[in-house]
Order: C-alpha cells, then sequence, then structure tokens
DNA sequence: TCGAATCTTGACTTTCGGAATCGAGATTGT
DNA sequence: ACAATCTCGATTCCGAAAGTCAAGATTCGA
C-alpha cells in the first residue's frame, strides 16, 4: 500500500531490461525470455506482453525461431528509465492534472489556481529529472559496481 | 493510468486539509464537512472516512453536535504533506524494498546489489523531499498568492 | 522437409484494492 | 425534545493489475 507506487509490470519492465542491457554487444546478439524469466523471477507468460509492448514502443528488438530472443534496439546509452516507465505504465506525473502529454481535468473548483497543483507540479519535475537522468547504461554500471562490493546487507538498508 | 500517481483518497485529503488550513484560527473554530465538501467536490460519505483517518493520525481534530465539524489539530506550519500521504496511503516510497519502515523483500535475485532498487532509492529521496518541505501554511500562502493573479489557464499549462 | 524452439497475438480469468455508499449510533447546542 | 453534526463498521461496486492460456507464425538445424 505505498502511496506512489511503481506497478509490478513496471518493476518487470526496470529488471528485464537491465538483463538486456548487461547482455548488449554491438553484433545482433539475442537474450531468450526464458532466460530474462529465469535470472529475474519474472512469470514468463506475463514477461512476454511486457516485452511485447517495449518491442512496439521500439525499445527492444526481436529475433523468432530457435535462436531466438531480445535485444535492445538502441545502445544502453540512449534508453531511459523515463522512456521505458512511460511506455509500460504511462505519463510520471503524480496527478493527471499536471501532466503534459496525457492532461485531464480534475474535479477541484479551480485549477488555474490551485496550489496543490502547484506543487505536485514540482514534485513531477523532480520524479522526471530522476528518471530522464538514468540510462540503462548507467544501470548496467551501476550493477557492476555493486557487484565488486563484500556483501553487506546494511549498506542498502534504508 | 498513471505511472506512480496519488490515489484519489489521497487528493482529497490534501484538498480537503488544504480547506482547513486557510480557514485555521487560533481560537476553536471548526469547518462543517459538509462545507469541505462542496467547496472541493468530495463525496461527503467518502471525506468522512478520511477526515476520522486524519483524525486518529492526529493531524485534525473533531467537535460533534449542532455546532460542530473540523479543525487541524496543530498549527498549519506544523503539517507537511508528506505527513498527511503517509497517513492516508502509506509510505511514499516507489516501491517496498525502499521503504524506510515498510521494508519488504523484493522479488528480484540479489537485492543487495541491486541497481535499480539503488535508483529507486534516489527517486524516493527526492519524492520525501519535494513533500516535507512543504507545508499547510505554504499551501494556503502560495493558494493566496494564486487568487490575487488573473485569471490566465496557460500559465498553468504544462 | 520435418520438428523443436522460439516469439506473436489476443483473449481470458482471477484477484484485489480503491472508491463510494449506507445505516444505526453517539454527541452537542438550542 | 429535536435537529444537526460527527462516529463507526459493514457493505457494495467496479476497474485495473497480475497472471494464464491456446493457437499461430517463424526460424534453424538435422
Amino acid at each position: 500500500m505505498l502511496a506512489m507506487k511503481l506497478s509490478v509490470r513496471g518493476e518487470y519492465a526496470l529488471r528485464a531490461m537491465q538483463v538486456l542491457a548487461r547482455d548488449y554487444q554491438e553484433d545482433d546478439s539475442v537474450v531468450r525470455i526464458q532466460e530474462i524469466s529465469d535470472k529475474q523471477n519474472i512469470p514468463k507468460r506475463f514477461l512476454e506482453q511486457i516485452l511485447n509492448d517495449l518491442k512496439s514502443a521500439g525499445v527492444v528488438q526481436s529475433k523468432r525461431g530457435v535462436a531466438g530472443g531480445y535485444r535492445l534496439k538502441r545502445n544502453p546509452d540512449q534508453i531511459t528509465l523515463a522512456e521505458i516507465i512511460r511506455h509500460i505504465e504511462g505519463p510520471l506525473a503524480p496527478v493527471s492534472c499536471v501532466s503534459e502529454k496525457y492532461y485531464e481535468k480534475c474535479s477541484c473548483p479551480d485549477e488555474s489556481r490551485c496550489a496543490i497543483r502547484a506543487v505536485m507540479k514540482e514534485l513531477r519535475d523532480s520524479i522526471v529529472q530522476v528518471m530522464e537522468a538514468t540510462t540503462l547504461a548507467d544501470l548496467a554500471a551501476r550493477a557492476c559496481a555493486l557487484e565488486q562490493q563484500p556483501v553487506n546487507p546494511h549498506d542498502f538498508m534504508i
């Protein structure tokens, strides 16, 4: 019951893309869906849906048949977390009356003078800031760095 | 279908608290639930629930009977948006594996070395930052300022 | 050419929580 | 006493998220 949470779907998408980012090579090597599913504990059928969405969004491409699988369509440093989440879940804005492209009127009496809306816009900006600034390449790099470290759960216990 | 959205419940809570903040006086004047409901287009019965939650959370207090109603329990500058949302909706973290008080293990293979988690923690921090920095007094002040301005929808069209 | 491994597509089911409603009760001021 | 108000718990309603399924299309290797 988190206030402003990412859906499971969105989380899976990020985790799957992280796998592809780490396996990314210039040639056209692909990763099987089963492998992603195994590595990340994601239900395979569900993952299919997600990868399909990301395919039509132009984030990944696929290869069918026996040696088939998925790969990123662009270099990992050209794909931001914001792009992924926007395709999988929709706008990043916390309320739809501050969304750029998916604006919807809210039920408050005077939106143009709504102070809450002004604050929500600030919030939106700082969310977008983080998500646009982080690319899949960043993610892969951080994952590598973390792997070098000794196991110490408390390092990341917040 | 917003990615990291506030629930309607949370939005109503903020709007209701804004009303109380603007009406706040040192004496113990109260605002009827009906009045809040009217001003903000919030279903009355639903608002009752919300105000009750905020009452047991110590944010508002109530007075029963004919001249009854609600008022803030503390000065508006002592109540942050974070506090309200946390009581109404729960932790502000985008994924529960980065929540301070409501931590839950996630399904990823190695949480202590999860790069996504590290980014989500950053995101969490910037959300918390905005929400803790804003008090109901700020909200009321901004609302006042906005009311002085001429109507110009595009000023706030994002 | 056949068959196995893989992606493709769309529909389907299930589960769950958010949103909203309701009724009966308790309290207070006049 | 009575009317206005808050109080509390139960209940309904609904849609979306999460997960499942079946049949089909494509590719590669034997």
